[in-house]
RNA sequence: GUCCCCUUCGUCUAGAGGUCUAGGACACCGCCCUCUCACGGCGGCAACAGGGAUUCGAAUUCCCUAGGGGACGCCA
């Protein structure tokens, strides 16, 4: 049988760099085994599902480069074939109706809290015959859940956990409104997508030992089941919006490359060796779920800034330029010429499309002529000479003149790098004055000298 | 309150009884390279939560304590 790993998202928020990640390793695994990895939208929650999250969840998963078989499953479609299956289950004894109103539960939390015991239901229509109902009353449908024994997990990530049954209550399968929860859609979907395992977070822990109870009623196969820890804030709290769970667009937005969020998701909680750098084949590759952590783990900005540098510097400079264009709209194609031929300066020292941003205005901003020391004057215009009379423009030859004027003249080459850096930025901080040299092109490398000149 | 999970440098982690005077990466600090800034190279700082037990030997196994997290809805 051929592995079916699934991505199952509630359009409530935004796909946070959590969820993402829960969408990496379960596409990993899947890829890893040459099996599938399905989308599914649990959207059953109206109220709070908005086509907007959703569209936002297919660009963030695309972006990321996380492609998904088949297409997507909406929850909400399905709401009457997992009904339909609760009462079925009704009608083999494994379910029951139940008529308690909510202040009745309410008292039955209480009481069990204080005895000690975990807040749940006490089972009281459990046994029931359904002719004592109250009129008017709509009732849920509840699972009869194993009163004594132990429900055991065998968890990729946690090892064996068991609970005892006596913690768990008969979970609502049915609303009096007549629809499913999420308990029962999930394990309904999970079996009608033929899913074999899941990964997700920890938070799901406890709810899988009641989806084991629902999968035992049906007497359907249970899917593996992988629990990984959530991602954590700096300050080792859970993830809030404060911190970074931010909508996994956001990093976009400040400039991070997708490859660049891969690697560092797949890094919290994952590992190979001491590998730190690793593409998307050798994460596919070396997948495995026995290398996950079970421990939580923070998220990193620096460490995620220095992997995006190196990804920028590592990638194809015209896409860099495509990438940059995007963030500060088109610009004419003089510019455009400049920013590709400045690119190898440009990349090397931006961390994110931000900072290559602001770099990158060296050749997109009008030139203003600096003031420049009576001192330079002399020297600028031996170089200005020795430039015009340069036939070949190219870094070797520019560089050559430039090193025979420091010699010539006796000033430092420091000392006309500073001046010409000055001269074609107006900055103190750029890339290499060949660089720019070679950039701005010798026409434009000129006039700038020359209009500084007067 | 009840149940479950976790605990190696500041952070992400390697480590599955001896090869650990605990390795790598990021961050930080030096030095080198150098036209500024970066990149790159070299080096430094820095951790097995605490306590017991098992063992010839424990970061690695077991127990306890402490700390952190998660779950206990007619939300998902």
């Amino acid at each position: 049988m051929s592995m079916i790993t699934r991505f199952a998202p509630s359009p409530t928020g935004f796909l946070h760099i959590g969820g993402a990640r829960t969408a990496l390793f379960n596409w990993l695994l899947a890829r890893h085994h040459g099996g599938k990895f399905l989308l599914r939208i649990e959207d059953t929650d109206r109220e709070r599902s908005t086509q907007e999250t959703i569209d936002a969840i297919f660009r963030g998963l695309k972006w990321l480069g996380i492609n998904w078989d088949d297409e997507p499953v909406f929850q909400s479609t399905r709401l009457d074939r997992h009904v339909a299956l609760a009462q079925k289950l009704v009608e083999n004894g494994k379910a029951y109706y139940c008529y308690c109103s909510a202040q009745e539960l309410e008292t039955m939390r209480n009481e069990a809290k204080a005895n000690g015991l975990s807040p749940k239901y006490n089972g009281k229509w459990r046994n029931r015959d359904p002719k004592e109902a109250p009129a008017n009353v709509n009732p849920v449908i509840r699972l009869k859940a194993p009163l004594d024994g132990e429900t055991i997990l065998h968890d990729l990530v946690q090892g064996t956990v068991t609970v005892s049954n006596d913690q768990l209550d008969d979970m609502i399968l049915v609303r009096s409104d007549g629809t499913p929860t999420f308990m029962l859609s999930v394990v309904v979907d999970d079996y009608d997508m033929e899913i074999n395992h899941v990964i997700r977070g920890d938070d799901h822990l406890t709810n899988t030992f009641r989806h084991i109870q629902i999968f035992n009623a049906f007497g359907w196969k249970i899917p593996e089941y992988g629990h990984i820890p959530l991602i954590h804030g700096p300050d080792g709290a859970k993830l809030s919006k404060r911190h970074g769970a931010l909508g996994i667009e956001a990093y976009r937005d400040m400039g991070y490359l997708p490859e660049a969020v891969c690697n560092c998701l797949l890094r919290l909680g994952w590992s190979h060796g001491d590998d730190e750098i690793i593409s998307q084949e050798q994460a596919i590759n070396w997948f495995a779920v026995d290398s996950l952590g079970k421990s939580p783990s923070r998220l990193d900005f620096s460490k995620l800034t220095n992997l995006n540098a190196h990804y920028i510097r590592q990638a194809d400079n015209n896409r860099l330029l495509n990438e940059l264009l995007s963030v500060i709209g088109d610009v004419s194609e003089e510019k455009r010429r400049r920013l590709f031929l400045g690119m190898n300066g440009l990349k090397q020292r931006s961390k994110t499309l931000l900072e290559l941003r602001d770099l990158a205005t060296i050749y997109t901003d009008d030139f203003v002529p600096a003031k420049i020391d009576v001192s330079a004057v002399d020297i600028l215009n031996h170089v200005l000479l020795t430039l015009e009379a340069e036939e070949n423009w190219n870094e070797e030859s520019v560089e050559r003149q430039l090193r025979n004027a420091s010699a010539k003249k006796n000033v430092p080459f420091g000392k006309i790098a500073q001046i010409i850096r000055n001269v074609l930025t107006g900055k103190k901080i750029t890339p290499s004055i060949f660089d720019m040299l070679i950039s701005f092109g010798k026409y434009e490398s000129l006039c700038r000298i020359k209009s500084v000149l007067g």
